[in-house]
DNA sequence: CATAGAAATTAGGATAACCTAAATTCTTGT
DNA sequence: ACAAGAATTTAGGTTATCCTAATTTCTATG
């Protein structure tokens, strides 16, 4: 019964390491150093030091060269920005307009500035979605989350059918490519062909065959759809 | 033809300095250290030495002593800051259904992180209105903003009626009761009666009649309507 | 199993924005 | 016209976040 309530709120570059370490945690368990460092643009003997305080701080636990955790005082404060991450992006794009290739950049600056009414009342405008317009989760206000893990595209067999649930949702021209193709979350997708050794993948997206490489297909998060024989993957 | 375009956005506590001199000096033409350190809350000598750097990147004329004025980018800077806290305020009550007390302090946080596009989508989705919900004046796009001067309450004369234009916006138990009393913007008021030096100002809004003191009257800005007599003040 | 290269940390600095205390300049009343 | 008090600035510090360069630790390969 310790983790007296923080008075101070988190500052923003706080928030965002939190955010990044959520993440990369989820990929592997632990966050490295260069992983954090390489996703949030800085430099690694930057975020040494971050991790240092933060570990001070009860927000994440820290072994030197051995990579970080979140605690859990840590993982509600990650959720509480994903919260606002999220909710704001789908806020943007269903009450504003925004294309979503748009919201992203948007929302990594606004979460830091926008107080917990605001989210509450974005999020009632736009009938509480749980997902945001590139098919991530987003968290209740209490800190759970949906944490289903998704195949991807490129792991689906030649013949089978897939919908599309999300994709990833930083790099404006990608989305913007993926949209051209109608690769968006809902969409069903029938994978027609795959050359092999890392070779392109033939998919069908309402009756239209498109080309596309395996790293951008990796990118692309699936669920199965039923088919004759089984299993799908 | 210098002023060679600021490529580095300003940072949110730059923007707090040149909104607050913007303000500070239409109410008289210059802006002092001690008025600047009272309006945001900062020591004295602290504001010495930000209003010394602002004037060497060319925001603000600075004479050591005798106060500061906005230079023409300054004062660009800070109407562009203006607009988007208005825009803001604006977009919180209309769109989604804040308490007009609450949206300045929203509105403080906000105004430093949202892009250009946010603040026109916004003012677009409320129909581009020409005044916040306090009744300050919205700065267009281009820059320019409504300057008129306006009378308070406390100017008015006995038997004479006006319109509330806009309020003083930064207290939110102020805003609270004059909203209480119906005083806001749009509303008539006659002045039934006053009692000398200082004493308490009688008005009728709506054939209700209130007392109020005449420092709160002062914070109530009201353009003069018709009368059998000439002149309202 | 030793060691080269990769990963991480430590050391030493920079910048922005604040502070308190001390020194300076201004203003105003007699 | 001058001295007291008010306003302002200067001096010296702190904190958060970042940097580069140097050093230390880890790890994987011959």
């Amino acid at each position: 019964m310790n983790a007296a309530r923080r008075v101070e709120p988190l500052t923003g570059p706080v928030e965002d390491y939190l955010k990044a370490i959520y993440e990369l945690e989820r990929g592997s368990a632990v966050a490295n150093t260069s992983e954090i460092a390489q996703r949030l643009e800085i430099a690694p003997a930057s975020v040494s030091g971050m991790i240092k305080r933060l570990s001070d701080q009860g927000l994440l636990a820290y072994e030197p060269y051995k990579g970080v955790r979140l605690t859990g005082e840590g993982r509600r404060a990650a959720l509480r920005t994903l919260r606002r991450h999220r909710v704001i992006e789908a806020y943007l794009s269903i009450a504003l307009g925004y294309a979503w290739d748009r919201v992203h950049d948007e929302a990594e600056q606004l979460e830091h500035a926008a107080s917990d009414e605001l989210i509450d009342r974005m999020a009632l405008a736009i009938g509480e979605p749980l997902v945001d317009p590139h098919g991530a989760p987003i968290p209740s206000r209490e800190g759970t989350i949906d944490e289903r893990e998704y195949h991807s595209l490129a792991d689906v067999a030649a013949g089978y059918s897939a919908r599309v649930v999300r994709v990833s949702d930083d790099d404006p021209r990608m989305l913007r490519y993926l949209a051209e193709l109608s690769i968006i979350p809902g969409a069903e997708v029938t994978l027609v062909s795959r050359e092999p050794f890392g070779g392109p993948i033939t998919v069908s997206i309402s009756e239209v065959e498109t080309v596309i490489g395996p790293s951008l297909a990796a990118q692309v998060l699936v669920e199965p759809l039923p088919h004759a024989d089984q299993p799908a993957y």
